[in-house]
DNA sequence: GTCGTACTTTAGCCCTGTCTAAAATTGTCC
DNA sequence: GGACAATTTTAGACAGGGCTAAAGTACGAC
């Protein structure tokens, strides 16, 4: 079976919204996401529901069926492995790789993507640390803890970022905030919120809370 | 600038009918070349000229402008070297390149192209011995000579193929005929063309005159 | 239970790219 | 120069994907 480049584009909006939102998943929030208009997101909607891609009763939202979870699946494998393959084999920062794979994961070839999977040695997380699913469509969950729930005195390890935008990427580089990073809670403002953090050796940061949401954190175990 | 995925085929399309045929390019030799309707083409071109991509007169073919010309080489820049991405990274076979490439090719980014040909260590030449313009657009013409243009006793190296079907080219790879191998003309076959080869050390091959055609050669002087 | 607002769908339109069938043009042969 | 065959263009239609404006539905507030 093969879709058009709209068609993919929807399967994926929707399986994003559902996976933070749950199901079903309303005609605005796709809208939103895919930034067009709601009527055009229902016209779609008719032709997916038409190809059995989704389950969809009017006024009541959708949800993917096996079918098009399955879809949605593989082409999220192929936007990851293409971040990774323009990141680690090309030199692009990650703050660059967004736009250009959002066009490769439409490159329709059986053995391309399985090929650049080995090409790669089968990387597990993408450069902003989100899991790549494998020719199967399984991924393990990456740990779902935001820097946000943490207290004083936590450690933890920077592990993903929930926003994607290149303008927030490049602050956390600017700001020694890199995948892998080991940090730890010195402070929280009680004002508004801020976090003050230790990076490894260096002076410590002041991160707003808005960015400390962002942030996906691995615990470290307080062994003190 | 930016242009659909089926203006740039268009466009693709009429630079290689004019580098084989010449200009004027005819609406029903792009209409074959693309497996599409004439009627079609004339709509395409009413399009194409609008954008002042080509000249257009009715009834009297077309003929690339600078820019449409310019286009047309940075097309075929990135199709060719994603084609040695796939050969020389991926393990693909030059028969199984070609479909891959044509998706690629279309894949929008001023800087990845030229990152690629970087991580490639700047080909000239793509899989098939076709030469890869340069960011600019300039290419070396390669060796325009067939292997059908030698006579007896002649010696020479195989650099190119004209035909870019998969069957053809597995046949190519069945007999020996890579790129690069040194071959001699034993005997033309007077009844029907036929030539009869010696490749390097191996037993002598016979092939049609129909692809002695297809395959460009560099000649070697004959030193004797 | 009715009302009002927010959300969703429908109706009608546009643009791209394709097609078939019919009309127009070219250029050759006499 | 005229007739004719091949080529090309136009006319009209359709499918995909999108938009605006108008109409329909759901659901919380009362
Ligand atoms: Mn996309
Ligand atoms: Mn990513
Ligand atoms: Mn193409
Ligand atoms: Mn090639």
């Amino acid at each position: 079976m093969k879709y058009t480049l709209a068609e993919e584009d929807y399967l994926k909006a929707i399986y994003k919204i559902a996976e933070r939102q749950g199901v079903p998943v309303s005609t605005s929030a796709i809208a939103d996401l895919m930034q067009t208009r709601p009527a055009s997101v229902t016209d779609m909607l008719k032709k997916l529901a038409e190809k059995e891609l989704i389950d969809y009763k009017r006024y009541h939202g959708v949800s993917l069926t096996k079918t098009g979870a399955r879809w949605a699946t593989q082409l999220i494998r192929k936007h990851r492995l293409w971040e990774c393959f323009l990141v680690d084999k090309l030199g692009f920062n990650w703050d660059e790789v967004h736009e250009i794979a959002e066009q490769l994961e439409h490159i329709q070839s059986e053995t391309l993507i399985d090929r650049l999977d080995d090409y790669l040695e089968n990387p597990k997380f993408d450069p902003h640390g989100d899991p790549i699913p494998d020719a199967s469509g399984a991924y393990r969950m990456r740990y779902q803890i935001l820097l946000s729930d943490l207290g004083i005195g936590q450690r933890a390890i920077l592990v993903g970022v929930r926003e994607h935008g290149s303008t927030f990427l490049q602050y956390l580089d600017q700001n020694g905030l890199a995948l892998g990073v080991d940090l730890e809670i010195l402070e929280i403002l009680p004002y508004d919120g801020s976090l003050r953090l230790r990076l490894a050796a260096n002076d410590p940061i002041l991160i707003s809370g808005q960015v400390a949401r962002q942030l996906y954190v691995r615990q470290i175990p307080t062994t003190g």
